[in-house]
DNA sequence: CTGAAAGCGCTTACAG
DNA sequence: CTGAAAGCGCTTACAG
């Protein structure tokens, strides 16, 4: 491959000239400017990536690391992803990716992360990515708060747990439902911790005694009952609850689709006997599926996009005033899993 | 942060000597080892992934290049990233995910790429993510056969879109099925040429007589017909063609799912009035799904993992002889959803 | 607007 | 096993 001083050379100018011309940094006369794009382009010249990062010391790369169990993502880590790609390619840059086994944290080849900053997805308590990165001091941004004592000035991009857990928890007493159960998310997860309080919290304040046996939490990533989670906690909760169950809120499409399963073997219906509604799912899934799954968006793209612009603004690429904390808005979808309780 | 002068200087030992003990290229006597580990770890030191690049001309990081829509990609490729991210660890690699939409490829910065090699999932004929490759110098493999005059030496991993497509035939005709629609992947993509060449061979071969009107090609990825591939397709035939539908194969869970939506709307059943297969469907969805939809398992995880494996070959990472095309077997997997044709 | 020179933080022959 | 020095391919004050 060509280099600086090979076109240099040729255009008859210095090195710095030609570095000009590419980075735009300082004016170049058009003359310039034209000749040495003409021998660029003659001599396939690109600038070369690795050697300007060395300087200019910007990657012009950010981290996506987002925990992960062999073999396996879900439609919201998949729009998210989408999401950071779409936003960061607006301002340059590019996106390495990391699923790091959550406190598996390795530093390939012992040598420093080549990253501007990154976006931690999922943090737990006691997260070690989140202290690699605070470490090797650099900027990052959480989906999802995180309590870390060591480290202030978190940035962090959240969906408004608690409102989301209060919005369907009414939403399903409006329609009768006294007898809730609830697939949660894991319980070290911090969107776990915020739901289940809120969840607690609202069946409360409307006097209808909360039921611990039929709140679940979701395994742990690497366990394997992750992947079923749904099945045996719906069927055991049916069999052992026979009238105790009215409505499932349900973790995502996974959980909320084995659940469905689960009370269909069970000889019920939906939304007849039992209203399922689901958190996050997979906008396609919610609506294919029979009865089309009433639930929330939480628009996981969106918090894919912000997290990158509350990157880019730590990072000063975007100017002007931030706020450390954003919340993005769920939507709503009624569809046909939920209806009012069938008072028989 | 620290550098390498630095330690080099309180370890009272040359930078070069830093250098071995960090890359272990040359050997240390213990006694400096420890010395300058020691000292690393107190100043919080970490070699310059940069730096060291720019001299031995490995980023030690792979792109990875998927075709993508707004907002979207599918199980197949979440399984497939998951396969590529895990084998290139194996190897220390990094992954840059990059999804540029086919045809538009933009070098951001208008510097070069930073990455040793490249993958490049699902190529089109006239791809320029592959000529830009091609012209870069850097090392690729393809997913899915690619037809291009000017490269040769072309690295592939594949499923055997033939021999699926056969097998999944010679099935549904062994059912009794004679009136087989097909909804096909995108007639641009090489798997879509090679399954419907197949396809028709197939029919042809059992004196069937292919039926063009029941045979679709998915739409571009970037129209708004993408979506909603299989649904419209399938109640048109349904319609048009009461009694000539009797099986259904379907690229994906998507358009299976939009097929079999169709399908009930209509007022029918799977199995019972209408046989449905689905190539490549998440295994839980299809799992999930009533009925349990039979199909096949692509293996997308075990195409990431090849086609990283083939990759590592071409840069010499991994030693020995190699076969520059890599066919990734299919698991035929049996469900509810196919049955002996309906003979009323 | 342009050039000459120093420097980014490493690795790598070369010499011992 | 270790060191001194050159060099990877750029960018960036500095000077003009």
């Amino acid at each position: 491959m060509a280099k600086i001083d090979d076109v240099a050379r040729l255009a008859g100018v210095s090195k710095g000239t030609v570095s000009n011309v590419f980075s735009q940094k300082r004016p170049t006369s058009k003359k310039v400017t034209e000749k040495v794009l003409q021998v660029s382009k003659e001599l396939n010249y690109v600038p070369n990536h690795i050697a300007r990062s060395l300087v200019t010391k910007k990657t012009m790369a950010i981290g996506l690391m987002i925990p992960h169990r062999k073999f396996f993502f879900s439609m919201f880590h998949n729009q998210f992803i989408n999401g950071v790609l779409l936003e960061a390619s607006n301002y340059g840059y590019r996106v390495l990716l990391d699923m790091i086994p959550t406190g598996e944290v390795k530093t390939p080849s012992l040598a420093s992360y080549p990253i501007d900053g990154a976006i931690v997805l999922g943090p737990t308590e006691e997260d070690d990515r989140i202290n690699l990165l605070h470490q090797n001091e650099i900027p990052f941004v959480t989906v999802g708060r995180i309590i870390n004592e060591g480290i202030q000035d978190v940035s962090t991009v959240n969906n408004d747990n608690k409102g989301i857990i209060r919005y369907i928890c009414e939403y399903l007493i409006g329609l009768g439902h006294h007898n809730i159960m609830f697939l949660n998310a894991g319980d070290r997860m911090t969107v776990g911790i915020e739901r289940m309080e809120e969840f607690v919290r609202v069946l409360e304040e409307h006097g209808i005694t909360v039921q611990p046996e039929m709140i679940y939490s979701k395994p742990d990533i690497h366990s394997d009952e992750y992947i079923k989670y749904g099945y045996d906690e719906t069927m055991r909760t049916l069999k052992s609850h026979p009238e105790r169950v009215t409505a499932i809120i349900a973790d995502d499409d996974r959980s909320a689709l084995s659940a469905l399963n689960a009370i269909n073997e069970a000889g019920l219906s939906v939304p007849e006997d039992i209203s399922l509604f689901v958190i996050c799912g997979d906008l396609t899934m919610m609506h294919q599926v029979r009865p089309a799954l009433t639930g929330m968006d939480l628009q996981p793209s969106e918090l894919g996009v912000q997290s990158v612009r509350l990157l880019m603004h730590k990072l000063g690429v975007l100017e002007g005033e931030y706020d450390n904390n954003w919340t993005v808005p769920s939507k709503f979808i009624e569809r046909d899993s939920c209806a009012p309780v069938n008072k028989t």
